[in-house]
DNA sequence: TTGGAAGTACGAAAACAATCGTATATGTTT
DNA sequence: AAACATATACGATTGTTTTCGTACTTCCAA
């Protein structure tokens, strides 16, 4: 929709940056996630990087790696160095605010938005272990004090 | 890179077949999930009903509902029975099995594959009632009591 | 100083998802 | 039986995401 009518304007520069503004930079799609993971894990990164990472699991081409960091960047999601050559990505946002938002929208859409459903079929579905299940009580009691006060 | 084969051969049915059954009936799109949740929640409907349902919060053409409920048959996801003149479409898949698999997708995809990362962010963000927390506290005490024996 | 290696820029195509207009078929009512 | 309401079938269009070929640029080593 909004495609065609920056088609047909064609030059309406104005229009254009406001589309770009609407992408939200919150919703990165599946390979951009894959991108942010890296870039989260490993720090700020060039290019040549994050595609050798990406190929350790699947085969992936250098330019496709380029144009999707490139688009990120054009959304507001990575920052670019371009002082020398290669150019050095960084993220934008911060990584536990952005999976928050990411499970926030699987929960509405899967869970409607109950996040005790869901984290009753994750605890049932994943055989955690001792250690795991002492550190989320810890959570549980964590919360309680806190809304006791 | 399948759908250019597809063209390419011009009337090669057995790979359009074969392709057909690559479509993941384990994979819902946002509004094929949209779809099955209505029809979870209702049971068995005709496209009329589930589209009133979603006009209820958006505005959807009933062409458009129609047509998703088709390409959900053709992956397998619904059954449909057409002996009356209104077809009757059945969820294919259980609710539980699906959404366990949906949140195991997500978890691999956002949380490295770890419940636990995931469960815990979920507790820190959502503010849960008491009675929620008491809740996954019985739930982890019956997974501690069955992992014991 | 020049030729190749290693970058980025640009544009287009393929795959997928979502939407809907229009044609066609089938009941229902009078 | 005609006219209308209500289904489904089919195909086209739009938008988005992913992928990659090709052109251009820049640096460095022989």
């Amino acid at each position: 929709m909004y495609y065609e009518i920056v088609r047909n304007a064609s030059k309406d520069i104005i229009i254009r940056l406001y589309l770009m503004s609407l992408k939200n930079k919150y919703n990165p799609t599946e390979s951009e996630l894959e991108i942010l993971q890296l870039l989260w894990k490993n720090g700020p990164s060039t290019v040549r990087f994050i595609n050798e990472k990406q190929n350790e699991i699947k085969e992936v081409g250098y330019t496709t790696t380029l144009k999707i960091m490139q688009i990120m960047s054009e959304k507001g999601m990575l920052e670019v160095n371009k002082e020398s050559r290669q150019h050095i990505y960084t993220p934008v946002l911060d990584e536990g605010e952005t999976k928050g938002k990411l499970l926030d929208g699987f929960l509405k859409k899967t869970f409607s938005g109950s996040a005790m459903k869901m984290v009753m079929q994750a605890l049932g579905n994943h055989n955690p272990s001792k250690e795991e299940l002492d550190e989320i009580k810890n959570l549980i009691n964590d919360i309680e004090r806190k809304s006791n006060k």
